[in-house]
DNA sequence: TGACAATGGTTGCTTAGGCAATTACATTCC
DNA sequence: GGAATGTAATTGCCTAAGCAACCATTGTCA
């Protein structure tokens, strides 16, 4: 019994279309959706890249340097800077822990607790708008489908 | 009679869940494509910003500086530089145009065509993979999704 | 206990993308 | 013809992400 389901063969090499590729529709339909979502946001001087921290942080309350590159599948490093650039706006702060003094707790500031609140509204508000005329099947159908492909890409990714 | 349709509620303010949309779902997905192409042509020295333009100048068989950034949806001045790069690898040229003098054409040298015969394959390939269990009926409704939301996302920028 | 592996964070180097300004050429419209 | 407008490409300056090297700390295990 194969553990891993059959693969399908949608896509053939020697016609291979960019257009009808799931891959560069993603890559299209994300950079839409950003893209919406800076034009938004950018009254509070917040970058893609920048709010995506913040919101991890204020839905767990502070969070890891090493956490946060997990969940936002970022390099530590990267991620290092990017909070550099966050504290000078003075956005969050680092705390070292005490508990395990290897890793650095990151918190919320207050200005930054003001400058998270309004994106969970527009991010829902973007994506909502880019679901114009889906029903609640479709919507269903698609994030289902989405977190199938994950699951399997996963798979690949552990299995080497 | 409205010419947009009407306005889906899918995702609420006050409980917005990351997890959950179709946002952050494609972009862990594209992630997770982009890792596996990448996993198998980085013997080529060819990143995944690399072959873009690479499949693009082999499907069209020659093109210019901005359709390539416009088909890319990146900078012109980001092409420009990735241009740079990959003529500094030999793997393109560009020659200035004798019917229009501002536009550069740019072509694939053969070290450049030997470069991306096998990118098609690849990506055909690692896409499949991700699709693994799912039936041509579901990939095709996955492919419609993803080009409904990209047009209301293009009616959204045009309409600014 | 002490060696050794694993983890967390930072930094240097590179590729990469966004934005604004600049230069060169083309098109349009008077 | 000539001014205004628009487009093509490039460059400088910034943010940003990947990779490798590094140090400090923690956990594991002989």
């Amino acid at each position: 019994m194969p553990r891993t389901a059959p693969p399908a063969t949608f896509y053939k090499p020697e016609r291979y279309c960019a257009e009808e590729s799931i891959g560069y529709l993603m890559k299209r339909v994300m950079l839409s959706v950003v893209y919406q979502a800076d034009k938004r946001l950018d009254a509070h001087d917040l970058t893609s890249a920048q709010w995506g921290p913040l919101l991890r942080l204020r839905n767990t309350g502070g969070s890891t340097v090493a956490e946060l590159a997990r969940w936002l599948q970022i390099d530590a490093g990267a991620m290092t800077r990017l909070l550099d650039r966050l504290e000078k706006k003075g956005l969050c702060k680092r705390v070292r822990s005490t508990a395990d003094r290897r890793v650095v707790q990151v918190e919320l500031t207050p200005d930054g607790e003001a400058a998270i609140c309004h994106v969970p509204g527009v991010l829902a508000e973007v994506m909502n708008a880019h679901l114009a005329g889906f029903s609640k099947t479709e919507w269903q159908a698609l994030t289902t489908y989405l977190q199938r492909i994950l699951k399997t890409g996963e798979a690949m990714r552990d299995a080497g």
